[in-house]
RNA sequence: GGAGAGGUACCCGAGUUGGCCAAAGGGGACAGACUGUAAAUCUGUUGGCGAUGCCUUCGGAGGUUCGAAUCCUCCCCUCUCCA
């Protein structure tokens, strides 16, 4: 039993932030072990996003985690608290979702977190479900379980207040539900990322006020998207979203800065920590090249979510297009008729959808970005002498050019 | 209810004695060089159009003018202060 423990120990610190607290997560456990019913583990997700990015399967990871130590997981969708809109100070308020549109997000999600996910052992619930049914009454004596000088600890709260910006009436109720959720599911433990830190511990107080157990709250960290500074989000675009072809998902893993790479290695790959920081070492010493290791770890990801056989189809691509600068295969076409002898390439450009407009067209072919067969290309009228004929605008943007024979 | 500030391109943000404004600067993005599709750096581009010109754009609708991001009228929206 103590062997048990100290592995299930180890395994939820992982890669965690911060877990409050200590000794009530031993002590959570070890009842676990020894009653043999397993802990409720809560974390919840926005409604109108089911586009899920690797940022978010830190967090999925973690769960799986639990799963893993045979303990019961909740994922739950905030339908309700979704219509207040998080507090974040920039969103504004959303548009109502339909019931319809909540099943579909609610399909998507499933679709994407059971690729990580045990499917038999996971808890798809929506707030909605117990939320609905609170009267007027009940909901202000929610609130009067907490304080306005306590809200304003928070951060994003505190700041605003300060800078005599407006905060929302209705932003306060969010904690509180989210809070509440945890009274109505009698979580054990909740999830969250380090963003959610101050909604987690409200859930905490609340559960007291209710008579329940306060649940452990265990943060994770916040991915760095792309650029490596901002957080990984579909709005700022600087994502890989987890249903995202293999080969888009594997060559956006490869320009990806080498620091950042090892914050993706400790994240997200299965490596342990000290094999990172072995890696780590041997590219400061000159050991290994920093590439070889993104390869291996863009291929390990592209195999979590897509199998085996794709992640090495698309490291195979990768090499080919961009190490030898081979064309792919799979580029589209676009059909010439015999009569057209000199080309307007700006019109074909923008018709084959390869740029926006004629004009960026004839940016890039000043630029030098267009070339047809390796040649680069210098005017906007030209002759394609074979056919077919690759046309390259950029380092990946590809048409293959043919002629047809009219009469056939 | 009263007073004031402001809405400019993908974003931020200059520009309001009317023309030199397709609109400074920064960010982002794209392209070129260098590379490992790295990152960093340097350079260029960043409304549309078969194009030394034409067309559309500075919250919306009108107006003044040879000419409006800039002046006038009305409307919409955001923010601040006072009550």
């Amino acid at each position: 039993m103590e062997q048990d423990l100290k592995k299930a120990m180890e395994l939820i610190h992982r890669g965690a932030v911060e877990v409050i607290n200590e000794n009530e997560l031993e002590s959570k456990l070890k009842r676990a072990i020894k009653t043999g019913i397993s802990l409720k583990i809560k974390a919840g997700f926005d409604p109108t996003a089911p586009d899920l990015h690797l940022g978010h399967t830190v967090l999925i990871q973690k769960m799986k985690h639990f799963q893993d130590l045979g303990h019961r997981v909740m994922f739950l969708i905030g339908d309700f608290t979704g219509l207040i809109g998080d507090p974040s100070g920039k969103s504004e308020t959303r548009p109502a979702l339909t019931p319809e549109q909540v099943q579909e997000n609610a399909r998507t999600y499933k679709e994407q977190i059971f690729k990580i996910l045990d499917s038999e052992k996971t808890e798809v619930l929506f707030n909605s479900a117990w939320m609905q049914q609170v009267k007027s009454i009940d909901m202000i004596r929610l609130c009067a379980k907490h304080t306005v000088a306590r809200m304003l600890e928070r951060d994003d709260f505190k700041k605003r207040f300060h800078a005599q910006k407006s905060i929302g009436i209705h932003e306060f109720i969010y904690p509180l539900i989210q809070g509440y959720d945890s009274v109505a599911v009698k979580a054990d433990i909740e999830l969250g990322g380090t963003d959610q830190t101050f909604n987690l511990l409200i859930g905490r107080h609340i559960q007291k006020e209710y008579g329940q157990e306060p649940q452990v709250v265990i943060t994770m960290p916040l991915l760095e998207g792309l650029d490596g500074v901002q957080k990984m989000s579909k709005s700022l675009g600087n994502y890989i979203g987890i249903t995202e072809p293999p080969q888009d998902m594997f060559g956006k893993l490869m320009s990806v800065s080498d620091d950042l790479m090892f914050r993706y290695l400790e994240l997200l790959s299965s490596l342990d920590l000290d094999e990172i920081k072995g890696l780590k070492e041997g590219v400061n010493e000159g050991r290994f090249h920093p590439k070889d290791i993104k390869v291996q770890f863009a291929q390990e990801l592209v195999q979590r979510f897509h199998g085996a056989s794709a992640a090495e189809v698309a490291r195979a691509d990768f090499e080919a297009q961009f190490s030898r600068g081979e064309i792919p295969d799979d580029i589209p076409d676009f059909r010439l008729s015999l009569d057209e002898k000199t080309i307007y390439l700006p019109r074909i450009l923008k018709e084959a959808g390869l740029v926006e407009s004629a004009s960026e067209a004839r940016r890039l072919i000043k630029q030098g970005a267009v070339s047809v067969d390796g040649n680069k290309v210098h005017s906007e009228e030209i002759e394609f002498h074979t056919s077919p004929a690759v046309l390259k605008v950029g380092k990946r943007r590809f048409l293959r050019v043919l002629y047809y024979d009219q009469l056939r």
